[in-house]
DNA sequence: GCCGTTTTCGGCCCGACTGTTTTCAGTCG
């Protein structure tokens, strides 16, 4: 079993147990086993056959003992006692916004409902509205979810959620009275997939003008809550917005509640309250007290509890909150570090500009150089370079440099990785190019023992500076490749090769849990847009907060050099 | 059920909004 089944089983009894109205503690501490299990960078299997399990925070003797005889008999006794106790299909009824497990557990005792179907039924034939607690309003909302669920596609990729939420910010931004405005929640912190949009604004005035101008917005198709401080709507898109208000004074504090996550906040809150303090989203404050000690900034709130500070995309509630006690937290990569971009498409394949084109927008985002990297010819969609033409592009680029001040243009390409490892080029010319990046964009689905050796093929080759998007997965859309990514990374390691950070919408590949792994076994990385035009170029931002999110820093990334140097 | 530079027992984040609750539980952020 691999760590995912281990957490869901745990996330499965936390649930069923909310049902049956067990102890939040308790329920809690089996949300977080999963949650720590999620979080684990080994299998936990081999932590098992390593030692004691309950060294992992969050996992106690009660719970490891429950997961080794999950894994010695396939099942876990608690879990299928809860499954006879209850039924499973209530755990699909917790997904309906607005039913909660005191709800569900009515309805189940009351009316046998233990399924979506039979859900959908009771409030069709109007039983829901008769249940004590429970009325009309909420029977019509039960059926509207039911119908919305099964039409959603779940959480969105961040670039397209992000597109959105900038959207919305910058109409409301041109509102009366909004004084600052950010978004906030898993979008700040750069989750790859979003739930909903989280929007914070500050104003001195009234909140209710601008609360109108939102739900107004044409995007808005239907209003979900409407307070004085917070209105919630869902757009024609199907995505959630929720929008907070609060004072100018209270920006700090509302950014650094808003923005998350629910884990840190959790863990931050008890660490502050041990210290006397109370944090909620208007600020810190003294315990009996009702005036500040912070809230106008984030930075003030982590000063005032000895902390360094913390970047929105470590928030996750996992060892920050321990490394910035001892000031231990990375300085991170910044957007002013990167020097250059080293994946592009130009005109000569599918891309939509030209190399001038991609070289003054780079200058214009800072940039000393960049890597133009067409396809190789197997990429037939993208009308991939043969040698003669790769030939001619290189020396074009070499002229080109020449006319150049401060700016270099290194020649490159994205080479093809055949079905058996080789490399879709002349080989003199991969040697004769300043930047090799290597790349699968076919035959997906070889069992993981040949797609792994056949990446490897390509990484031991001599010629590849750099493998790019390593797994292959599409947001939203497929899942990567079948491969042992550890193998992959430990040949790259040894051979010198670079993985990248692909930014491009799609991809974020590697992500960042695997752009760590990869830099903790001595892989370079670097980021790159994969832009196939100018615009794409911003891109990169994407890779860059990916790299953060994986606590990387400048020296940790390839391209924050001056100058690309390839030992 | 987990955990410990105030604890091996006694804590465990904190607040907004909705509806049928006539005084606040349930759900969500
Ligand atoms: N203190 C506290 N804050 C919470 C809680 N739940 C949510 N928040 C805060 C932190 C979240 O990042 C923020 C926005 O909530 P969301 O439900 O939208 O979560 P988030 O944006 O992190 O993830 P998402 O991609 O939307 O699922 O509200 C909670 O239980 N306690
Ligand atoms: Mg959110
Ligand atoms: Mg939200
Ligand atoms: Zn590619």
């Amino acid at each position: 079993m691999d760590n995912k089944e281990y957490a869901r089983i745990l996330k499965e009894i936390s649930i069923l147990r909310q049902i049956r109205g067990d102890n939040h503690f308790k329920i809690r501490a089996y949300e977080n086993g999963a949650r720590a299990i999620e979080n684990l960078a080994d299998p936990l299997e081999s932590l098992m056959d390593e030692g004691d399990i309950t060294q992992i925070e969050g996992i106690g003797k009660s719970l490891a003992k429950e997961l080794e005889s999950l894994r010695e008999t396939g099942v876990s006794s608690v879990h299928q006692e809860l499954l006879v106790e209850l039924d499973p299909g209530l755990l699909d009824l917790m997904k309906i916004q607005g039913l909660g497990p005191k709800r569900i557990k009515t309805l189940y005792d009351e009316l046998g409902i233990s399924n979506v179907d039979l859900l959908k039924e009771a409030a069709e034939s109007g039983k829901i509205a008769d249940v004590e607690g429970l009325g009309k309003k909420t029977q019509e909302k039960i059926l509207a979810e039911i119908e919305r669920l099964a039409q959603s596609s779940g959480r969105m990729p961040l670039p397209a959620a992000r597109a959105i939420a900038y959207g919305v910010r910058d109409k409301l931004k041109e509102v009366k009275g909004v004084e600052a405005i950010d978004v906030a929640g898993s979008i700040r912190r750069g989750r790859e997939t979003i739930g909903d949009i989280d929007i914070l604004v500050a104003t001195s005035g009234e909140p209710q003008p601008i609360f109108e101008a939102f739900v107004t917005l044409p995007e808005v198709e239907e209003v979900l809550v409407r307070g004085d401080t917070k209105t919630s709507a869902r757009l024609r898109n199907g995505m959630q917005v929720d929008v907070r208000i609060v004072r100018p004074e209270q920006f700090g504090a509302a950014l650094h509640y808003f923005t998350g996550s629910k884990e840190h906040h959790v863990k931050l809150r008890t660490r502050a309250k041990k210290m006397g303090l109370k944090i909620n989203e208007y600020g810190v404050f003294p315990r009996d007290s009702d005036t500040p000690v912070a809230s106008k900034t984030e930075e003030d709130l982590y000063a005032c509890l000895d902390l360094q500070f913390i970047p929105p995309e470590l928030r996750e509630g996992r060892d920050e909150i321990d490394l910035a006690e001892e000031s231990k937290v990375p300085k991170l990569v910044e957007a002013s570090d990167m020097l250059g971009d080293l994946h592009m498409h130009t005109t000569e394949t599918d891309g939509r500009n030209t190399i001038l084109e991609m070289v003054e927008a780079a200058k214009a985002r800072n940039y000393r150089y960049i890597a133009i990297t067409d396809h190789s010819q197997a990429v037939t969609v993208a009308g991939g370079m043969t040698p003669n033409r790769f030939e001619a592009q290189i020396a074009q680029i070499r002229e080109i440099n020449q006319e150049l001040e401060d700016f270099r243009i290194y020649s490159g390409i994205e080479v093809d990785i055949l079905k058996d490892g080789s490399l879709d080029m002349d080989h003199d010319l991969l040697r004769e190019t300043d930047w090799v990046v290597a790349s699968v964009h076919s035959h997906f689905n070889l069992p993981k023992e040949e797609m792994t050796a056949r990446v490897i093929r390509a990484v031991e080759s001599g010629l590849v500076h750099c493998l790019g998007h390593a797994t292959g997965r599409i947001l939203g859309g497929r899942d990567g490749y079948d491969l042992d990514i550890g193998q992959v990374m430990d040949a790259c390691a040894v051979h010198g090769v670079a993985m990248e950070i692909n930014g491009s919408t799609g991809r974020l590949d590697l992500n960042a849990d695997l752009a760590r792994m990869a830099h903790d076994r001595g892989v370079k990385i670097v980021l790159t847009s994969d832009a196939h035009s100018t615009r794409g170029l911003e891109d990169l931002d994407y890779a860059l907060q990916q790299a953060r999110r994986a606590g990387l820093t400048k020296a940790d990334i390839m391209n924050t050099a001056p100058e690309l140097s390839l030992g």
